[in-house]
DNA sequence: CCCTTTTTGAGACTGAGTCTCATTCGGATA
DNA sequence: TATCCGAATGAGACTCAGTCTCAAAAAGGG
């Protein structure tokens, strides 16, 4: 929607080799003008919705091409369906799911962090990336 | 395969109303029997070839059994399929996989474990359980 | 505008896991 | 130990997220 993001996405399919299509545009912009964790066929119902005709099978190419750049975080709460959320220059977080509601709460802890870099490396490793999330429910009062 | 948790195994299936079976004991033998991350399907394929005759069905049946009463742990490495291990009275463990060659390793720090509690608690929420895992790389030396 | 190459969409396909239901089995009872 | 009945099993149909195919459509450099 906004124009650095749009030339920034035009220049990852530059590099990547691929052509700019309307369809390309509205999946990037469906999944970056929301900040929720939303699956693909939600993706795909609501470019539709909004008059674009796409194909599910042009939503998952375009996914794994913004997956791939770091534009878009692919997740997986263990309900069988990845979710998706846009990565736009912003830090890092984690997730935490409630058991109860399913609401999902983000959070960052430098300290959390650290540690598993440091444990990655106490093996000989180096850390590439982590799946982090705390399934909760809330605190009776 | 030993005696206690033979019978450890034939109180949870009377606790929860269900019969003692062959097939069910050779789905929690096979499991026992091995400290590795296996998924369904090598599971089934084993018992089978140990001469058990047993249905995909009746594997993933009991699994779901064994998981609900925290005989076996199930985990998801991002491939696709469930991977499964006994959980023989040991301690928590989380896994750190390594994106060059697949191995799995197992590592436990308390830290990390408390951090987590603290973190569910300072968002209102009590900490159920999670899911951790760190893909690494071998350092290079 | 033309031409070549890439992209697209419809729907076939895949594969892990679930469900169905006729048949078999466990185990309580006498 | 034989009878009986509800529970368990197995074969395979089914589901559903995601992938693949390929003919038709669109991009975009010249
Ligand atoms: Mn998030
Ligand atoms: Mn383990
Ligand atoms: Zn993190
Ligand atoms: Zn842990």
């Amino acid at each position: 929607m906004n124009d650095s993001t749009i030339q920034n996405f035009k220049e990852i399919l530059r590099k990547e080799g691929l052509r700019y299509t309307k369809q390309r545009q509205a999946v990037w912009d469906e999944i970056q003008n929301s900040q929720e964790h939303r699956d693909a066929e939600d993706i795909y119902m609501s470019i539709r919705n909004n008059g674009v005709n796409v194909s599910r099978a042009t939503v998952y190419r375009t996914i794994d091409v913004l997956v791939k750049n770091r534009m878009v975080r692919k997740m997986d709460v263990g309900d069988g369906r990845n979710r998706y959320e846009p990565r736009l220059g912003d830090a890092h977080h984690d997730h935490m799911i409630c058991v109860e509601t399913g609401k999902i709460i983000e959070f960052y802890n430098e300290e959390l962090e650290d540690l598993q870099e440091k444990i990655a490396e106490e093996n000989g490793y180096m850390l590439v990336r982590h799946i982090h999330q705390l399934f909760v429910k809330p605190l009776k009062k």
